[in-house]
DNA sequence: ATTTCTGCAAAATCTTTGCATTTAC
DNA sequence: GTAAATGCAAAGATTTTGCAGAAAT
């Protein structure tokens, strides 16, 4: 459910890889090894991800191909200015999100197995326009999460609560 | 508009301070006099706040009725146990604003005076609801937080866009 | 008298920065 | 060759923790 198979997946002309390169030149910023090799692995799987989490996904220290930290965070920065990734807050760590090529959605947290499920509703785009104009609000975003349990937990757990009736 | 004007009170039979006390009490947990200046300083005005805005708010280091920066962080933390402060995020510092005896609300983050402001939508709630049956979630709550410019920020903004103009 | 709480200092966590070296252009 | 980027180490910012002494019950 945090894949892209149930959001529709917006046509974009550039592979991300292509765009990042594009912003970069726009800037005149370098094409380096280690920002390629940040948007490859970023793109290459839709899953949130954490600034750790990347570099658990790349070579380690020492080894070809391995990016330091700060270059990492750096890096993650610029995708976010370039377009590429939106970043929000969950548990009080920078979590990152493709934007590129997605379409605008918003999020359940599963705070039994810490997931995050992506929906989308027209509806809510709607409702939030209207309720900043009643107050005279310029919108430019939004960032919703709504918490609770998602599907296979609740099961989970109505298994585990039978489970401890039957012994009783 | 951060102020608890524009937004019903729910009526509470406890005070703040009194639902505290009890809260601790049933758990048999100490009224200290730490405790009783936090929950009366954290109620004697509605504005959101973080551990370092409160701190501030208390006499310093050394003069009586001071609070230390550890006992601070503890005491918000059974605050929100306690269900008398929400807690969220925002700029990557946890923010605290009043839970009891106010009702559920969403809130406008104003990027350009950093201020929020606060409004209610029941229908952003039967939407929520609604969007939520339709994945199988089980809600137990949600964060929304609404971003662009406030109506004061705009007008600012204007003035100094006119100013710009007659310079030329 | 007992047990919890506080304050201090230190640690933990996540993120950013200064600077010398390396790399892209 | 020159300017920008990287990696290292260190610092920053926020929050948490271990523990000895203080305070509440």
């Amino acid at each position: 459910m945090a894949t892209p198979a149930n959001l529709e997946h917006v046509p974009v002309s550039l592979s991300p890889r292509d765009r990042f390169v594009e912003f970069l030149q726009s800037r005149g910023m370098r094409v380096t090894q280690q920002r390629l090799a940040l948007v490859d692995q970023v793109f290459s799987r839709h899953e949130h991800f954490d600034a750790d989490q990347l570099m658990e996904q790349l070579p380690e220290s020492g080894k070809p191909g391995h990016v330091s930290r700060p270059t990492v965070y750096r890096t993650l920065s610029e995708f976010v200015d370039a377009g590429l990734l939106r970043k929000f807050m969950l548990n009080g760590r920078s979590v990152y999100e493709h934007d590129y090529g997605y379409p605008q959605h918003d999020h359940f947290h599963c705070t039994e197995c810490n997931k995050l499920f992506e929906f989308q509703s027209p509806e809510l785009i709607a409702l939030r326009d209207q309720v900043a104009r009643d107050h005279r609000f310029r919108v430019a975003g939004h960032r919703l999460i709504i918490n609770g349990v998602c599907e296979a937990c609740a099961k989970a757990r109505r298994r585990a609560s039978n489970h401890r009736m039957n012994m009783i």
